[in-house]
RNA sequence: GGAUGGAUUCCCGAGUGGCCAAAGGGGACAGACUGUAAAUCUGCUGCAAAUUGCUUCGGUGGUUCGAAUCCACCUCCAUCCA
């Protein structure tokens, strides 16, 4: 079995323009393809790492990867799948993102000598003439076509702004740029990315007469159509100081019923023949599988060490026994009125609530457990001594834990 | 540039002088039931020194005993006309 035929069985594919050529070229470790990340934020985040993953595959199958960090697109902001414009961001912001998006990507890909490539788009579209460029690539984009696709079609209700009208070409022109500069013949990217991908293969054709190809990523979503990597909100980091790796673990512990399969398929490096028969397990069974695929990407992430610590403290806390490792927080002097704190400025402090309000509402409604003791008052107070040693370990709901200290 | 409509809390969206920390829905959070799942039911959802006080309805000023609500100017957005 070829890498195309194990992607596919994956689900990992979704769009491609040519699927028979494509096969040949990856399966044969033909490709030169390439990912772009826009660095929007100073950490990857769980949405990347499918991508990441993807170029590891077809790495490990003699393929060659390049890195496109988007330090120029950036400055854009891609309008595909969203309703409303991005926050600008400065140079500086930008700069910094990539530099981190950098670190993170090396530890997870071999940019080894002629192996895999990270370039910054940031080198070539910052320096581009406006004018020279409108004359270069201006005429083979159809503003008619270029309306009609999907992604800003969502936008014409909301409003797109010619700024982000752009987006498209930048990433076609860096298609169109590292074909020549770097033989890149491929770009892979998230099935939102389809009709910018495709404006880049038709500019090298129109300019080069050339093929170049794209391939999109399925998306990852959960059952409900929803993307998935985000809570309440929020993204779920790779960087291990804004989401820790035991909530990196917790994230994917708890994905749904319906989930758990397709996330191992995807996401996963473990060999199909072990997943087929996952693929047999229901009911409560499945919670083997949910501690599998927590720990296969807590793994891949973080280390196993850390994976191995976030089991430990799962099964702890979730079944019996001493949970030795869990995320902790550090009260100080300053925290102390008289030597006391309460339970409300505990849980704000330990970050398991955001004002206490929350906790006050928390605690009324019988979701606080101090060392396996319900708190019922919310005047409970505790003194600075009962936080030395050990300290107490303190519970808002049923999944938020943190071991409070001095 | 002109005409019209609009901006309300995490999101959608009601509210057109006091009864408004602001209906309703979604989401989030907590409880029950479970398998750390889903579905369902219940509660809850600005902040705080908490039977009270403070801040919030795009921004700044004004009218008024009292403004999300009325007036002026400004900013941003949409639609139509150029």
């Amino acid at each position: 079995m070829g890498i195309f035929e194990e992607l596919k069985e994956r689900g990992l594919l979704a769009q491609l323009t040519d699927e028979d050529l494509i096969r040949d070229m990856i399966n044969n470790g033909k490709a030169t393809f390439y990912i772009g990340f826009d660095c929007t934020a100073d950490s990857l985040t769980a949405g990347h790492f499918m991508a990441l993953t993807l170029m590891k595959r077809l790495q490990m199958a003699g393929n060659k990867p390049i890195a496109l960090i988007g330090g120029g697109t950036t400055m854009i902001g891609d309008p595909s799948g969203r309703t409303d414009m991005r926050k600008m961001l400065t140079r500086e912001d930008i700069d910094h993102n990539a530099e981190c998006f950098k670190k993170q990507m090396e530890r997870f890909i071999d940019f080894g000598e002629g192996k895999a490539m990270m370039v910054n788009n940031a080198d070539w579209l910052l320096d581009l003439n406006y004018v020279e460029l409108l004359r270069e690539v201006g005429p083979c984009f159809s503003v008619n076509n270029m309306l009609r696709a999907e992604c800003y079609k969502q936008r014409m209700e909301k409003g797109l702004s010619f700024l982000e009208f752009n987006y498209m070409i930048m990433q076609s022109y860096d298609f169109y740029y590292m074909f020549q500069k770097y033989g890149c013949n491929m770009e892979f990217g998230g099935d939102d990315q389809w009709s910018n991908m495709l404006g880049g293969t038709e500019l090298i054709r129109k300019k080069l007469g050339k093929d170049a190809h794209a391939m999109t990523i399925t998306l990852l979503t959960d059952s409900q159509g929803r993307k998935m990597g985000k809570t309440a909100g929020n993204a779920v980091w790779l960087d291990p100081n804004k989401t820790s790796p035991f909530d990196f673990y917790q994230y994917w512990r708890n994905v749904d019923d319906a989930d758990v399969i397709k996330c191992i398929k995807m996401l996963t490096f473990l060999p199909m023949e072990e997943i087929r028969e996952m693929e047999k397990w229901e009911g409560a069974q499945l919670n083997k599988a949910k501690e599998i695929l927590a720990y296969e990407l807590t793994n891949l992430v973080h280390g196993k060490e850390e994976a191995d610590k976030a089991q430990d403290s799962a099964r702890a806390l979730f079944g019996s026994g001493n949970a030795s490792e869990m995320p902790t927080a550090t009260l100080t002097e300053a925290d102390f009125m008289d030597g006391k704190i309460d339970i409300l400025q505990v849980l704000v402090k330990a970050g398991l609530n955001q004002s206490r309000n929350e906790a006050r509402r928390a605690v009324e409604q019988g979701g606080v457990v101090v060392n396996d003791e319900k708190v019922t008052d919310i005047k409970t107070s505790y003194d600075a001594d009962a936080f030395k040693g050990d300290g107490l370990v303190v519970r808002r709901g049923k999944k938020n834990f943190k071991k409070v200290v001095m």
